[in-house]
RNA sequence: GCCCGGGUGGUGUAGUGGCCCAUCAUACGACCCUGUCACGGUCGUGACGCGGGUUCAAAUCCCGCCUCGGGCGCCA
């Protein structure tokens, strides 16, 4: 549609043709309103039913809400008019007709279950909020993608379908290739880390993650997308500075160009990009404060995963984003590196928000003996991950990375209530589709 | 995987044994209304997830199934 006009466009005095949907219809008699709201917002079609054309009035004010349109006419200055303009129109086209009821109202004036808007995202799109969410995680993936280019990573794009997991026995979807046994992906972990020993060094990846866990929780999702980093030459402090430097991008990219979204959202006024540096916990001092606030009913001991009634005390405790640190090495998988002076604790690190985890990294073990030695101990068998290890034989550097939950990103930026807000079409443990 | 709580017109809800041939809002249909901006007004259409049981009587209690949400574990 070359002639079309976007609704913010339409200056006074122009002729124009405006396309969209129906917002709504109000017909106060012998005047009636229709609104046709478009990508960039609404605009008001005026009918005055004296000496306008009958047909042009029946069409216009018997369409039903939602079906999309064409409008051509004059658009004039009307302080009476919500946007200050409004449309004269000479002739109206119904494009698509959409039935008169809606599986939701994406007006807004009735709230909808988050199921029922999940089955008809198309239609909970529709509405400004929602839209104003996919908005900022668009933005957030582009802030992303632009540090990482400012710490000269390149991005890369690695199978999803596999032959073994990252860390053996945890939940997998195995599917069929070809007559062999296969699996989606649950990390890019692996590969990535081959990537480091390339000519490439430092890389990314923002791509989705397969796991079959039957969690059922507003936070887990069966396919997520997972923001990864991977850097050769850099230890684990290294690896948490690029993580913190590559958060904070995406907020200020969403402060600095998402405004309208946040004010969608009523977040304009409290919205802010995290300052300074996060503080960085050791797994020791974490359990201490957990245990300090006297929040959990038994003490944590050293070599304690932490629960989540654990993480929300500290989470609160500490209140903006932190890392906690110096991991026992038995609770970190076997690629994650000991520290040199204590084999007990690993180089492993979580970055959290102060209500749930958002990243796990570390250095990683690069030497081959130990690499292979780790999987024994976690009783995996090194052959299965000889496309793996064999790399490792021909000079792998030392290096360090991450995972950065993409929804869980999204969902804790903007205090989403339910991890499926932040993702189109979810995948959960009942959800295959839409 | 374990545990808990729900499912009532298109949508969101009220109703916890008889007061319910089921409340309210919105949507939908009809009519009235010339400045609405959640327009207003009058009237109307439309629902108790499925199956079985208890009871004189079930939306309401019990059982099974389906389905949705949440807590934990685990994780991003």
């Amino acid at each position: 549609m070359d002639d079309r006009t976007y609704t913010t466009d339409a200056a006074p005095g122009e002729t124009v043709t405006v396309a969209g949907w129906v917002h709504e219809i109000r017909d106060l008699g012998g005047i009636a309103f229709l609104i046709l709201r478009d990508i960039t917002g609404k605009i008001q079609i005026k009918f005055e039913k004296d000496g306008m054309d009958d047909d042009l009035v029946e069409t216009g004010l018997g369409v039903h809400r939602e079906s999309v349109v064409t409008v051509t006419g004059d658009v004039e200055e009307e302080p009476r008019a919500p946007t200050g303009v409004e449309i004269t129109p000479d002739s109206l086209e119904v494009v698509a007709e959409a039935d008169p009821e809606l599986p939701l109202d994406p007006s807004g004036k009735v709230d909808a279950d988050l199921s029922t808007r999940l089955d008809n995202r198309t239609l909970d799109l529709r509405k400004e909020e929602t839209k104003a969410i996919f908005e900022i995680r668009a933005e957030v993936l582009r802030s992303v993608r632009e540090a990482f280019r400012d710490l000269d990573a390149t991005e890369i794009n690695t199978p999803k379908i596999v032959a073994t997991g990252t860390e053996g026995g945890t939940e997998l979807f195995p599917i069929t290739y070809f007559g062999q046994e296969a699996f989606m992906n649950q990390s890019p972990q692996l590969f990535k880390q081959l990537m480091v020993g390339s000519g490439l060094e430092r890389v990314f990846e923002i791509g989705p993650i397969f796991r079959a866990e039957e969690h059922n929780t507003p936070r887990h999702l069966n396919e997520a997308t997972s923001i990864d980093f991977e850097s050769a030459f850099y230890d684990h402090s290294e690896a948490m500075d690029a993580c913190e430097t590559v958060v904070k991008a995406a907020y200020e990219g969403v402060a600095e160009n998402c405004q309208e979204q946040l004010e969608a959202l009523d977040l304009d006024e409290e919205f802010e990009v995290p300052e300074g540096d996060f503080p960085r916990l050791t797994y020791e001092e974490a359990i201490e404060r957990i245990n300090a606030t006297g929040e959990l009913d038994e003490q944590l001991v050293w070599g304690d995963d932490l629960p989540t009634e654990g993480e929300h005390a500290l989470g609160q405790d500490v209140g903006e984003h932190y890392f906690i640190t110096d991991w026992p090495s038995e609770i970190k998988p076997f690629y994650i590196k000991d520290h040199d002076d204590d084999k007990q604790l690993s180089t492993g690190f979580d970055m959290m928000h102060p209500t749930m985890e958002l990243v796990s990294g570390g250095q990683r073990e690069h030497r081959y003996d130990h690499l292979v030695e780790g999987f024994e101990q976690q009783g995996l068998d090194p052959e299965q991950f000889d496309y793996y290890t064999e790399t490792f034989k021909y000079g792998m550097p030392p290096h360090a990375g991450w995972g950065l939950g993409g929804e869980r990103l999204v969902m804790t930026m903007l205090g989403l209530g339910n991890i499926r807000e932040a993702v189109l079409f979810p995948r959960d443990r009942q959800r295959l589709s839409p």
